[in-house]
DNA sequence: CCCCCCCC
């Protein structure tokens, strides 16, 4: 495959301003000359992401770049490396300490190793444009920068260019510098300045452990590109927590930029911010492009299909709001205030939504069913699904959004008289006959840990896929009477049960089957009944058996089939003696098909909660 | 530097 490389890139992207978008945020078809690990901030925590710097060439000239840390996946999984053709569809540039760095967000692999093409050279001084505003400029006398260790020396690849004219770059001069996008931001970066919304601010909280004692607060800051969540300690919390007002945009700047610790945010960001003493804050009027709130939202009744502490996000009618109460949390040993509301929609569910702390003692809306929007809300499972809000979710009241409307106009005219079901314990969801997704145990697990001791049964769920089906003895007759389901023994032309003291004219068959299931860690066999069978064959036992006997290829067949195919087990094991042998045996509760979109969305909550599991 | 998200 043959690729035309973008030729004359190297030197726009050059000589473009940080604000230059049309170049930034363009494509341009670059291929990687080499790709090196550089090394860390000598202050840089153990933990801190590898950095990785690229030399880049359009076919003509070659120039350095940062890959953005999100993206050394592609470095240490070969998505990219030496020789490497890639659109880099998205870059931003900054300036650390006096040296301009371009910074690559976002790229596509377009061939993974190809031929050297072209004989690049380097962009000299010479090919530098004089640019930008005079006004600033401060001329060849310019100091040249430092090789500071923030960043990595470009001694090899381009020595001159970033040490020449810096300041002559120098993004436009608004008052509040070079306006970055918060995706664009990482912790070898530090002359930025962000322009976001605070979708959320935290009430002050207090700690006192081993370690000390203190007082901190948190925001969520979001504008176009992406979130990240900033916290400010003692002094700064005295500081910057009465400027910040929830809904606001602000330009913001000094921050250090940390790695934000996954496992305590659901905030989709690697980063996170602390504010300093000499954070700068200013409150931004102009307030253009920076976005409210993204949600996507759940409808009542699709909760079920969400497991227990996934995060989503809902909009409802307020139906009813209780008052504030106390509560004493054994586990914090303290106090805290609850209120719960009573939501509503569409759907025809009603789902209690519980506020804790400052949220709950703050809740005011004054009308008595308004519609509200909330973002980041946990999903529990008490009365069949419950919603509760963390500290870092949102609720917007009467949001100006088309969804809210519709709701506004569905109550309004009939939602108000409509009686609403609750979600309920059984059925659906997670919480469907014992199968419980969060505790799936591998089959070699199960073993183990010798489930079934004598008369300690024990239940389990599993997920294991049929390898092969017990063909010769698959069902037995039994009574036809309803819930009676004991053995019947042919007598003549007729059946007969024991324990209902009948004859029958036909037996009902049910299945009754071994089933060699596997998942990963190994294999065992199950025994299931007359659901599983209807479940992993789509008939009833008579109808197999009516296949069976009128063709023996089309019933294996039919058992062939059934091989290969996962489910959800809930499993119970129990020892049992048996000719004078004793041996585990597990049973099948409930075999569960797969719903994929189910599992999906487990696995999509496995990402974005630090507390599902 | 926190990192708990609670109760019934």
């Amino acid at each position: 495959m043959v690729h035309q490389l973008s030729a004359g890139s190297c030197k726009r992207l050059q000589n473009a301003s940080p604000d230059d978008v049309d170049v930034f945020e363009s494509q341009h078809t670059l291929q990687f000359l080499s790709i090196k690990k550089v090394g860390n901030n000598p202050g840089a925590p153990a933990s801190a992401p590898d950095r990785y710097r690229i030399i880049m060439s359009d076919g003509i000239n070659y120039m350095q770049a940062m890959l953005a840390t999100q993206l050394n996946h592609m470095v240490q999984d070969n998505t990219i490396g030496r020789n490497t053709i890639a659109v880099v569809e998205k870059l931003t540039c900054n300036y650390v300490q006096e040296k301009r760095l371009v910074i690559i967000l976002s790229l596509r692999v377009l061939e993974l190793t190809a031929e050297k093409i072209g004989d690049p050279s380097q962009i000299g001084p010479s090919e530098m444009p004089a640019v930008a505003s005079p006004s600033t400029g401060n001329g060849p006398s310019a100091p040249p920068a430092q090789a500071t260790p923030e960043v990595a020396s470009p001694a090899q690849a381009a020595p001159a260019q970033a040490a020449a004219a810096p300041r002559q770059q120098a993004p436009p001069q608004t008052r509040h510098g070079n306006i970055y996008p918060i995706e664009g931001l990482s912790p070898y970066q530090n002359n930025w300045t962000i322009k976001a919304r605070v979708t959320q601010k935290s009430e002050i909280k207090t700690w006192s452990n081993a370690r000390g004692e203190g007082k901190l607060f948190n925001v969520t800051l979001m504008d176009d590109s992406g979130e990240i969540r900033g916290t400010g300690f003692n002094l700064v919390v005295d500081d910057l927590y009465p400027r910040l007002e929830e809904g606001k945009v602000y330009y913001i700047s000094k921050a250090r930029v940390n790695l934000a610790k996954k496992k305590f945010s659901n905030i989709n960001n690697d980063y996170e911010l602390s504010f300093e003493r000499n954070t700068e804050v200013e409150e931004c009027h102009e307030v253009t492009n920076v976005p409210t709130i993204k949600y996507n939202f759940v409808p009542l009744n699709g909760l079920e299909d969400l497991s227990k502490d996934a995060i989503c996000d809902v909009i409802a009618v307020v139906k009813e709001t209780s008052p504030v109460t106390q509560i004493t949390s054994a586990k914090l040993q303290r106090e805290l205030a609850k209120r719960e509301l009573t939501l509503v929609d569409k759907s025809g569910f009603s789902v209690r939504m519980t506020l804790w702390g400052k949220q709950a003692e703050q809740y005011n809306v004054s009308e008595p069913t308004p519609v509200i929007a909330f973002k980041g809300v946990k999903v529990g499972d008490f009365g069949g699904r419950s919603l509760s809000m963390f500290s870092g979710s949102t609720m917007q009241v009467n949001p100006e959004i088309d969804e809210c409307f519709a709701l506004r106009g569905w109550y309004d005219n009939i939602g108000a008289e409509q009686t609403f079901k609750a979600h309920s314990n059984t059925g659906g969801g997670s919480s469907m006959y014992g199968f419980k997704r969060e505790e799936i145990r591998s089959l070699d697990e199960i073993k183990q840990a010798g489930y079934g001791e004598p008369d300690k049964p024990e239940n389990f769920s599993a997920r294991a896929t049929i390898m092969h089906i017990k063909s010769d003895n698959i069902s037995y007759p039994a009574c036809p009477t309803t819930n009676c389901n004991k053995k019947v023994v042919e007598m003549g032309d007729s059946w007969r049960c024991e324990k209902c003291n009948q004859n029958f004219p036909t037996p009902e068959h049910r299945y009754i089957m071994s089933l060699a299931v596997a998942d990963y860690s190994g294999q065992a066999w199950l025994q299931g009944f007359n659901d599983v069978g209807t479940t992993i064959f789509g008939m009833t036992a008579n109808q197999l058996l009516e296949i069976k006997d009128r063709d023996i290829n089309e019933y294996n067949a039919i058992l062939h089939k059934a091989n290969c195919n996962t489910y959800n087990f809930s499993c119970r094991a129990k020892q049992d003696t048996y000719n004078e042998t004793t041996r585990i045996r597990y049973g099948i509760s409930r075999i569960i098909p797969l719903n994929y979109k189910e599992e999906a969305q487990m696995l999509r909550d496995l990402l974005y909660s630090p507390w599902a599991r």
